[in-house]
RNA sequence: GGUGGGGUUCCCGAGUGGCCAAAGGGAACAGACUGUAAAUCUGUCGUCAACGACUUCGGUGGUUCAAAUCCACCCCCCACCA
């Protein structure tokens, strides 16, 4: 069931807390207030894989991301909009972020043209063709009731030549301030956020800021990190784009990311995450604890009575065994699935819980470091 | 008892003279996964002192420069007939 739409609450982003850069807001949204840090489950063609909206109120997530791309080809967002929505279709209630389909260009982007009308692209699912402008996007994240829209956006690959990037930096301005010009700031419900790009060139990067901040947009985000580059650049690129971020406005690094990366990022004023990292793991068997991550897959769990996590108090947690998660991966069955993403959300939203409170005590710092000394060790196998 | 079919590396199953340590699938073991074309993908998967050697295709013996592949006998399985 939907909530009514309040109208918009005349501060819809509030800084509540600072520790450094580090910060605890509150975003207002159509359907309800975000508390970042927030991590945002990905619930793609609308629907967080292997669970029910249920279970995602139990674990307590605030927002989930919908996607545009995927809702527009199949079921369309007409066909949803006629049933009052995606909140109302998918039976969430709180927020939904959507996702413009920049990133499906590039990650389809073998079926995928840009030009400076938008992007034309081919079905993953038919072969037919299609074309996504700045505008039509926006009508179609209208369509699905969005709360926070996201404009289209070009993220160009790892290794992109600077020539290239500087051309698709100034093409992604254009293509926001044309979604800007189409839903106007304050245009209740919906919020709309710009994207910033430059690839892996800092000045780039910071001319994407530049041009884009003089706007009107509710939120920015960084766009294009991990997609494949060493993790010291992207450390470095995070590092040196984030500040730049309007301090009085929402900042969100997309497809982002580890929990070191999320921490990092926290750190560096960054407020809102999502990733398909704890779902797709899930299903994958690997599965993040309070140790790090291990993967239930492994013989060694077998006859392993211990919970997954102790410290963890999850369902999965609370109620089975390492030796019975194991045997249900192995065996195949729907409810590993289940079990898994319900425990591996749970770490990350425990996980930026966590920081919130640790903003607020001021001691951000000693958390962030106990969470990258779990976690570091792997990050300089890989 | 007769006729026909068959016994292949953990399992299923290709292979009918050399290119075969033996296709493919499964299982097993390990790894990857960052705005989800992912219930996906990758690697290993006879043994070893390992870019080479050794042992293997129901058993034994034979033919041949060379046999999982051809021949003889034997053992076992399946189907139908009696």
């Amino acid at each position: 069931m939907s909530s009514p739409i309040p109208s918009l609450a005349p501060e819809t982003f509030e800084v509540l807390h600072t520790d450094g850069a580090a910060r605890c807001c509150r975003l207002h949204t159509a359907h309800g207030t975000v508390h970042t840090p927030i991590f945002m489950p990905v619930g793609t063609v609308g629907s967080v894989k292997a669970l029910a909206p249920d279970d995602l109120e139990a674990l307590g997530a605030e927002i989930i991301l919908g996607n545009t791309y995927h809702l527009y080809l199949r079921p369309g967002d007409t066909l949803i909009a006629n049933r009052g929505g995606l909140h109302t279709f998918a039976a969430w209630p709180r927020p939904i972020l959507t996702d413009s389909g920049g990133f499906q260009a590039f990650s389809l982007s073998k079926l995928s043209k840009f030009s400076e009308e938008g992007v034309s692209f081919r079905s993953h699912l038919d072969g037919s063709r299609h074309l996504f402008t700045p505008e039509k996007v926006i009508q179609i994240q209208q369509n699905l009731g969005s709360d926070i829209m996201m404009v289209l956006d070009e993220c160009v690959p790892y290794a992109t030549a600077y020539d290239y990037t500087a051309k698709s930096v100034k093409l992604t301005t254009r293509w926001a301030l044309r979604s800007r010009a189409v839903y106007p700031q304050g245009q209740s419900p919906a919020l709309l956020f710009a994207i910033t790009q430059g690839g892996f060139f800092p000045n780039l990067r910071t001319e994407s800021v530049e041009q884009l901040k003089e706007h009107d947009f509710d939120g920015f985000a960084i766009g294009g990190l991990s997609v494949g580059e060493p993790k010291e650049q992207m450390y470095a690129l995070l590092t040196h784009t984030a500040p730049q971020l309007p301090a009085d406005k929402p900042r969100y690094l997309m497809g982002v990311g580890t929990p070191l990366d999320i921490v990092t990022g926290i750190q560096h004023g960054i407020d809102m995450f999502d990733c398909v990292l704890p779902t797709r793991n899930a299903r994958n068997g690997t599965l993040y604890t309070s140790q790090g991550k291990i993967n239930i897959k492994r013989k060694e769990f077998a006859d392993d009575d211990n919970p997954l996590d102790p410290l963890c108090t999850c369902y999965t947690c609370r109620t089975f065994s390492r030796a019975y998660l194991r045997h249900l991966f192995h065996s195949g069955e729907i409810l590993s699935f289940r079990l898994n993403s319900l425990h591996n959300l749970t770490y990350f939203l425990d996980l930026v819980r966590n920081a919130r409170i640790a903003i607020a005590a001021k001691r951000f710092t000693a958390f962030r470091d106990g969470i990258a000394s779990l976690y570091e060790k792997e990050q300089h196998a890989s």
